[in-house]
DNA sequence: GTCTATAACGAGATAGAC
DNA sequence: GTCTATCTCGTTATAGAC
C-alpha cells in the first residue's frame, strides 16, 4: 500500500507532472492512470508500482505543490523586503499558473472537495491556511510600515484576496482570458495600497451596521 | 436523441432536482445516471428514457438554471428599487446557495469546463455574461443615484465581484464555514457603498440605509 | 413511462513473468 | 521497474417486454 517510489524516481517525478497538469486541467475526477500512462508510454501496472492507488497519487501531487509553494512563498520573503512587491509576487505565483493554462491545483480540488480521499482533504485545508497565515503576516507588515492601507483583522483581508484570486481565475479560464484574472488581482491588490474604502474609518462604520 | 421529456414530466422535473444537487455538491463528473436513479427509486433506463445522454440532461439542468437564476434578476428589479439593496439581494442569492452547502452550479462548472460537453460551456459562458451585465447596470444605476461609489468601468466593478463571490463560496464550502464568505462578500460591496478618495462626498451614508 | 436484461466500454487495481 | 494478462466494478447507453 505504500508507495515505494519516495520521489527519489525520476518516473514518479513524470507521473506527478503529469497528473499534476490534468489535475489543474480536467479535476481530479476528470483524468485516468490511462490518460497519464500513454502520455509517459507506460502502462498502467508501472504507474501502481510507483503510486499503488490515485488517493496516493493524489496526496504525493498534495504534499509536492504545498513543498514548492511553501519555498514559493519563503522565497518572496527572502528576496522581497515590502510587503507591496510580496504582495505582487504573489498574485504572480496565480498568474504564473494562469499563464499554463491551468486552475490553481488546490482551488480545483476545493470544487471537487466532497468526492477526495480524506488526506486530499486535509491537504486543500491545510494549502488554504497556509496561504492566509503568510498573507496576514505581510499585510500586518504592509500596515505597520504604511505601505498598505486596510481596516479590521489582517486574517479576514487575507481570506478576501484568496478568495478573489481564486474566483478570479476560476472564471478567467472559461473564458480563456488572462486580462480578466488580472484585472481582478490588480483592483483587490490595488485598494490596499491606496488609502480609500478599506480604510479605518470605513470598516468601523460597516461594523456599527451589524 | 432529442429529449423526450420536455419539462412538463414531473419525472423530469424530480430528475433535474436530484441531478443539479449532485453537481453543486459533487460536480458534473462526480455523480452518475445511478445516483440518481438510486434516489428516485427507478433504474437507469428511465432516466434515459427522460435524458437520453448525461449530456442532455447536463444542457437541460443549466437552461432551467439560467432561466430561475434570470428570474431571480428579474424579481430583485422588480422589488427593489435602490441598488445597493439589489446588490444585497444578488448576494443574497449565493448566500442561499450555500446555505444549502451547495457551490454555484456554474463556479462548479467552470472548474470543470475542460470536460464539459460544448452546450454546456456556452451555457456557462452565459450564465456569467448575464450576471456581470445585470450587475453592471444595478453598479450604474447606483453610481448615478449616488448609493454607490467606485472608480472605472461598470463592467469590471461587475467581473471583481462575481470572482469574488465564486472564489468566496469556493474556499468557505471546504470549511462548512458560512461565515467565510459573508465575511468576503460583505467586503466586496461596503467598499461600494461608502464614499472612497475620488467620489464626491456624500452626507453621512445613512440615508442609503433606509 | 418504466421495467429486465445486457451490451460496450473504461475505470482502478492485482498476479505474476521478465 | 516494467511488462502481459486479467479481474472486478462502475459507467453510459440500448433493446425490447410490459
Amino acid at each position: 500500500m505504500a508507495t515505494r517510489g519516495r520521489g527519489e524516481s525520476e518516473t514518479a517525478t513524470q507521473i506527478l507532472d503529469v497528473a499534476e497538469r490534468l489535475v489543474q486541467d480536467r479535476g481530479f475526477n476528470g483524468f485516468s492512470y490511462a490518460d497519464v500512462a500513454a502520455e509517459l508510454h507506460i502502462t498502467k501496472p508501472a504507474l501502481h508500482y510507483h503510486f499503488a492507488s490515485k488517493a496516493e497519487l493524489g496526496e504525493a501531487l498534495m504534499s509536492r505543490y504545498a513543498a514548492r509553494f511553501a519555498a514559493a512563498l519563503d522565497d518572496l520573503d527572502a528576496s522581497e523586503h515590502d510587503a507591496t512587491t510580496k504582495l505582487e509576487g504573489y498574485v504572480g505565483l496565480y498568474l504564473d499558473v494562469l499563464r499554463q493554462k491551468r486552475m490553481c491545483l488546490c482551488g480545483m480540488l476545493a470544487a471537487e472537495y466532497q468526492t477526495l480521499p480524506a488526506g486530499m482533504r486535509e491537504a486543500v485545508i491545510g494549502f488554504f491556511d497556509h496561504n492566509e497565515t503568510w498573507l496576514e503576516t505581510v499585510l500586518e507588515q504592509g500596515r505597520s510600515q504604511g505601505t498598505l492601507h486596510f481596516g479590521g483583522a489582517a486574517r479576514e483581508q487575507a481570506r478576501v484576496i484568496v478568495a478573489g484570486l481564486e474566483g478570479a481565475m476560476l472564471v478567467a479560464r472559461p473564458y480563456g482570458d488572462i486580462g480578466r484574472f488580472e484585472m481582478a488581482a490588480s483592483h483587490l491588490v490595488q485598494g490596499l495600497m491606496i488609502p480609500g474604502p478599506n480604510s479605518v474609518r470605513a470598516r468601523e462604520s460597516s461594523a456599527a451596521r451589524r
